[in-house]
DNA sequence: GGAGGAGCTATACCTAGGTTTGTATCGCCC
DNA sequence: GGGCGATACAAACCTAGGTATAGCTCCTCC
């Protein structure tokens, strides 16, 4: 923990994940550290929850081993306080005395999985890598999806408004009928939709609308 | 089955929503009748697995209220064989001396919730309310989806072949030379396509094909 | 006060999508 | 052996989608 050579590496270990390690207790951290790493995972751990909480935000796939007993907050606040900051990072934890209302509000809450002392190495391996592929598709998804919303930024409120009822499968007429407006202006708008959002046809932008949630107000699928 | 006005009891339940309970304790039984039925759900109670396996496919949203420890399988393997049989009524488990090991095996599992007696009868009301919401949100999905499954089913092979490719956004003509057809005879599919799943445009087919998890091996949204 | 973007439209022109009618082969089921 | 559905294509014809060029107003920002 103490030599950093490499503040941030450039890329070179590309998505080598992190196992992140919140744990007051000195060996026990020292011991899930040996664990993970001799597995060949990387591992950053902490104290406590602020320490976590200042360190953070991690670029590759990871997830969270917790101890449910926490000084100060407990694993299940700073799991709150996580969600709020809209930081979803897949969590474990591990407890000495949990109870089955303390479990529930976990899982409820997202946790990968709960795991009582004393923690078989196997389990909390297998959690471990459950976890961090859950991340790694997480993060897949969401890369998708904030390429796409950047792209929907750039458009103007008048090309939003065609796109919606382009998606929804409406024809330039109608959509024209529908906004005031000349066909030949939905047209050229569609054009620069097309264009700004990288959309090389009609099912990609559809494809893209449904991932930004414009729904269309009328419905599919009738008889 | 020889003569009836209407086969189909029109709708007057319409989806009057049921909550089943499967306890081996009748005073247990009781109670949760009796509670549940105070705030105006229906309510059908079992001693045992076996005799809710039986008697089940409800119609309606519905819910599970299930005590881990019953007479011969327990309540988690009900729930294994619920999924298996493809049955995915939410699952509220209550237990006298659960562990927690068993809550996270239920909730991993995806029951909605887990509760210890002495169970609050706000606590079991509230999800039993979330249970159902959840039934009918998933109940309403299936529905959409397996009307376009069944017609999915009307198309012919090369129908599919045409309705995969022009869904993943390529033009008559390209899938004309991917296939090996004519253009024309593309354009001819396409229409049978469109009538046979009745899709009002094109922006509508390429939904349905998201829902069929119709997925084009080329991808969308590259720069 | 002028540049630039959003918003809107027109003319002209070309391509893509889609239907109708008609034709033909092949394999299958009764 | 005749009907049927799937597969395949053609000619003719019409509609919808899409681009280029050009021109207009209104507003904002420097």
């Amino acid at each position: 923990m103490t030599e950093r050579a490499k503040p941030l590496p450039p890329q070179e270990d590309g998505d080598q994940p992190i196992v992140f390690i919140v744990d007051d207790d000195a060996s026990m951290r020292r011991a899930l550290t040996n664990l993970f790493e001799s597995v060949g995972l990387k591992v950053e751990a902490f104290g406590s929850a602020p320490q976590l909480l200042q360190a953070k935000p991690p670029e590759v796939p990871s997830c969270l081993v917790l101890d449910i007993r926490l000084p100060g907050a407990s694993g299940l606040d700073l799991q709150t306080d996580l969600a709020k900051a809209n930081i979803h990072t897949p969590i474990i934890f591990i407890t000495g005395h949990g109870d089955i209302p303390m479990t529930v509000r976990a899982m409820k809450s997202g946790a990968i999985d709960f795991l009582t002392k004393p923690v078989r190495d196997q389990d909390i391996l297998d959690a471990v890598q459950a976890a961090i592929e859950r991340d790694r598709e997480r993060r897949d998804l969401n890369r998708t999806v904030s390429t796409v919303k950047s792209r929907f930024d750039t458009l103007s409120s008048r090309e939003r408004d065609v796109l919606s009822l382009v998606t929804s499968g409406l024809m330039n007429k109608q959509v024209a009928a529908k906004l005031g407006l000349a066909e030949i202006t939905v047209k050229i708008y569609r054009g620069q939709i097309m264009r700004k959002m990288g959309a090389k046809s009609l099912a990609d932008l559809v494809r893209m609308s449904e991932a930004l949630g414009i729904r269309p107000s009328k419905s599919d699928v009738q008889t």
